[in-house]
DNA sequence: CCCCTCCGTTTCGATTTCCGAAGCGGTCAC
DNA sequence: GTGACCGCTTCGGAAATCGAAACGGAGGGG
């Protein structure tokens, strides 16, 4: 339940999802984060530190700790569900004039992906 | 991506993940959220609604549609890892005096979960 | 009928979180 | 020294969230 608390916070689960091809500074990461804001970011990592989910090399990057990858392993299934969502949600809904969603979620796009990944290939 | 915002907003998660047993109306459901306030609740209703990741049955409850569905199993993995986290977290930070984890991420305890399930028996 | 309970939903003011930009001290290349 | 990047902090304003109250409606009991 702690779990869902803790990604359920805004960017947690982007930030898991962007250290998934290998350590990153702040900035870089942040760049990767749709440019979030630093004080967020800190916050977020503190948290995820906290929940040693991810770690601080020596050279200040971060990086998933083991804990952490199966964290973003467990998170695959959830990302290809995504791809089928997007296939189901676009074509119809592409070019709403009629739009009382009320809420700005981005519907989803095919927008790229490109998931480098880095399973056991290092 | 747009997966990452649309859960990436408090309660979304848990909400889909309260209606994994079936489905529930406004009340029952805001109840087993923690009682979350009912206007973030109607909000991300709307959003899921949106997303066509639940819908509303005649009697006004609210039921996972068969995508969303995917998506709660989608998150299974998730709650496995999050017990995993549980064990590993817990033992080690479960009575840290010194507290100054900067945010307020309840630890996983070993709370109950009872995850009654439904997958296909119905 | 009235009263009481539960329901789905909306509204509104108060609190919390998030944003965004600026700034700090530090390292490295020029 | 100057400029570019770095990790990280601070702060005021915007946005999300909370929490409690209220609405009309459905149902049950007296």
């Amino acid at each position: 339940m702690a779990a869902l608390d803790l990604f359920g916070r805004r960017w947690s689960l982007r930030i898991l999802w962007e250290l998934r091809a290998g350590p990153l500074g702040f900035r870089p990461l942040q760049k990767r984060c749709d440019d979030m804001s630093s004080s967020v970011m800190r916050q977020r990592l503190t948290e995820l530190l906290d929940a040693q989910v991810i770690h601080q090399l020596p050279d200040s990057r971060y990086e998933l700790t083991p804990l952490g990858q199966e964290a973003r392993h467990a998170l695959n299934p959830l990302a290809h569900w995504a791809e089928r969502w997007a296939a189901t949600i676009d074509p119809q809904g592409a070019d709403r004039t009629d739009d009382r969603s009320a809420s700005r979620v981005s519907h989803p796009d095919t927008v790229g992906d490109g998931t480098p990944e880095r399973d056991s290939a290092d």
